[in-house]
DNA sequence: ATCATGTACTTAACAGTGTTAACTAAAATA
DNA sequence: TATTTTAGTTAACACTGTTAAGTACATGAT
């Protein structure tokens, strides 16, 4: 019976993941990187320089993929790279300056977004949504350990 | 104050929806079907033939996106279209049993996924969550409703 | 009744993201 | 030192999304 339960809640909450992310979406527009971008930046603004291959992990693409971003970001100087380390294979991406503050707005924005929608609960109803969103919290970071994952996002 | 609590659920809840949603996409590949097919698939699976445009207005997209894909999912014999209506310049679309069948496979795998994900939590933490969900649910739905949403995805 | 406008959808051209396969360069290893 | 492994890049291709332009049906004014 308990397993009714769960999978209930797992219905709801890929629900609800689809479409707060679907709504949040709409004012990344205005930021003028896409979602893929501004996720990237935001790895390396909030858990320092990573190798192209820490970022393939990350973001679970392959490494191409990451190539390309970090290409078209750092012709934006908002990322830079260098090859200085012991091991002259690995490629260190650190965001700049101007990547760290256009990543903040960027990621603020849809904060913003996702508030406006649970300004409608009451107080206790947000008491109980914060309760649970402390737990999902500590599942996510054991999925994101593993993998040495950082704040993705 | 109570602004710094929403706050700071909003900017979890927006991560945890991101992150669930990147595992659950890997149990994709499985189906065969992109998230966007499948998605629009289960659109028409749970809410019933649409025209093109009521799909475009469900997942937020162009109406020739919408076309492609539906054009896709035809040739697989996943979808159907009719032109028998009242008005001619509408094409209704309807899920196949075929189709049916397929999305509901997607469906369960990326939920079990999901469900996986939450069974490390005991009972009382449970109830929690599906507490939050319901609250949630709440929220989306009347998102949902102004534009004539379905249950998309 | 017909001519003009609007609506629903399609087609075409283009940008972005992801993939795999093939290539280059720098370690590590035999 | 020669070979293999590892990190990253480049190229070619599939999928999704966009806007602009075209087609066909509906509606509304003359």
């Amino acid at each position: 019976m308990q397993d009714d339960l769960l999978n209930r809640v797992a219905n709801q909450l890929h629900s609800i993941a689809i479409h707060v992310l679907r709504r949040a979406r709409v004012t990344d527009k205005e930021g003028g990187l896409t979602p893929e971008r501004l996720s990237l930046l935001s790895i390396l603004a909030y858990s320092g320089p990573k190798s192209i291959s820490d970022l393939a992990a990350i973001e679970m693409v392959s490494l191409p993929a990451i190539t390309r971003i970090v290409n078209y970001l750092e012709g934006l100087e908002l990322v830079s790279r260098d090859r200085k380390s012991d091991d002259g294979r690995i490629v260190r991406v650190t965001a700049t300056k101007k990547g760290l503050q256009l990543m903040e707005e960027g990621r603020r924005r849809r904060v913003q977004h996702v508030a406006e929608e649970l300004s409608s609960l009451g107080n206790l109803e947000l008491m109980v949504v914060a309760e649970a969103t402390t737990l999902l919290e500590r599942i996510d970071h054991r999925y994101l350990e593993p993998a040495k994952r950082a704040q993705a996002n």
